[in-house]
Order: structure tokens, then sequence, then C-alpha cells
DNA sequence: CATATAGTTGAGACAGAGTCTCAGTTTCAT
DNA sequence: ATGAAACTGAGACTCTGTCTCAACTATATG
């Protein structure tokens, strides 16, 4: 169902069906939850396919832009850090234009996330929250 | 001051006092905000030292258990997706022992983070909540 | 149907972040 | 002073992701 739709934008789009387009969109849609680009080359090649890695990556900013898939943004490697310092445990607001971090601390935030842990039975132990977008100075 | 703590920590833990050690915990100590672990390493070779990427690799999570330093949880590349569905937005629990994500939205908390943001004069754009824990299977 | 052409492909080089090994060096307890 | 244990830098390696390039293919048109 939803394949039909991909390949009409990809149509509109002026681009062209092919073969590894197909078998990377029939994948997508056919398994469950969340994936990283790599599972999906692995996936692929395990059922015969001779995808590239190359397509899979050049593939994906498609899918998202039709609208298949979503980019999750998880908290992986790359690591950084920060002194520590009294006011131990915040969160960030990151300015996209300046790159600016600003810590915020939020106790109703706080409280907020332990009962919504506490609503799915998690029992949460730290967390990371983000919030990106213009910070002040920026947004004229 | 802090640094004297954190020789007592080594030598505590049976590890040795040397100058790359002495040279990283003085840039970081000195240095203010974040940082990745090879701005670090770039950092300390322009002011002539000779440390090595692996040394500052090798220091860093003593750093951290040391209490000098916290990882700061960034979402960075290493891009995971998912399909698409009807209800979009929604923040993810993970669960360290089985991994398993649970999805989960809360309306007052989206509500919450865009008052934090009002406060700080921040015009959020897109947020990325994960928060860490046991799921209530792995939770004996 | 032939064909031109613009888009697509895989291989592999490259890049950045991080890990690991190993031979040589340094710290520090004795 | 000395020797064992810890530490070091260089560089090989891995993993994720990007880019280039020559060969290939989908598709619109004649």
């Amino acid at each position: 169902m939803e394949k039909q739709e991909f390949d009409a934008f990809i149509s509109k789009k002026g681009l062209k069906l092919t073969r590894e387009r197909d078998e990377i969109v029939s994948e997508v849609l056919c398994c469950q939850g969340h994936f990283a680009p790599d599972e999906l080359f692995v996936q692929l090649r395990s059922k015969g396919s001779k995808v590239s890695r190359a397509s899979i990556y050049r593939t994906i900013p498609l899918l998202v832009e039709g609208g298949l898939i979503a980019e999750v943004e998880r908290t992986d490697k790359h690591a950084h850090y920060e002194k520590v310092s009294k006011n131990s445990h915040h969160d960030h607001m990151i300015c996209t234009v300046c790159g600016r971090v600003i810590e915020f601390y939020s106790k109703p935030l706080e409280r907020l996330q332990e009962s919504v842990c506490k609503r799915e039975n998690f029992r949460g132990v730290r967390h990371c929250l983000e919030i990106m977008g213009v910070c002040e100075n920026c947004d004229g």
C-alpha cells in the first residue's frame, strides 16, 4: 500500500524506480521497530540482495522526505563532556544557529517525567532532554 | 584545588601521576563549557603538549570516575530511524537491560517544555527526550 | 522499438571518532 | 638504585558515513 505512495513520490520528483530502491523500501516497510542504516544493509544482504551500503545511505533521505520513515535522534557515542559543577543535573537547549548551549533545570519537568515512567512501570535511571531551536540572540 | 583531589584519586587507585595526565587535567579544569575529546586533543597540542589522542581517550574515563567531569549525552550523528505511524511525535524510554524502546507521549510534558523555553526566550523547534532505565520485564 | 540522456549503481577511497596493540618509557614502592 | 607495574605514542584497525567515478539502467521521446 504505502509502497505505491513512495513510487509516486519518486516519480513526481523525476527520479527513477530501481530494483535497489524497491528492495530497500520493501525491507523498511516489512520490518518493525527502530533500525540503523547498517542494520538495514546487513538484513538486505542476508536476504540475497546485492544492494550497496552507498545505496542504503542514498535512499534513506528519500524515505524521510517521502514521509515513510522519520529520524529518531539517539544519544549514541560521539561523547561530549563538561566540568562537574555544583548544580549537577540539568538539560540543554541548543541553538541551531550559533551552537550555544543553554543549561536549564526544571523541577516540575523532572517530576512529570517520573510520573510518566510510573505510568509505564519503567524505572527511570537517567534521562537526556535536548531542545533544539533558536536562542534569543539569533532570533532577530 | 580540584587537581589535588584528582591526584589523590589516582594514587588511591594505584595508578600513576604522569605528565600527560597532569596536562589533561589542567586543561580540563581551566577551560569552560562543553568539550569533545578531540577538541581537548587539539587544544593541548596547540599549547605545545606532546600528548597523544590515545592518552586523551584513556584519561577521560578516569576524569569521569573521579567526578571531575560528566558525560553530556548529545544527539549527534549515528542515526536511527523508525517507520512513520499515525501518532507522530513521541519520546522514548530505553531499557538498558534488554534494549527495548518504549514510545510515549505526554501532553503536559510537552507543554511544560514550551513554558521552560519561553522562560529562556528560546524558540524551541524540536526536542529529543530519552529516559534510560529498566523496563518492567527486566526489573525482577 | 531504438535511443539518448539523466539518474543510479557498486566499488572503493576517504574521513572522523574511537579502540587496541605493542615496544619502549616512566613512575614509585621498596 | 632498581625493578615491576603502569603508562606512553605511533599507528593499525573498526565503524559509520560521504564522495567519486566509470559502468549501467529507467524512461521519455522519436
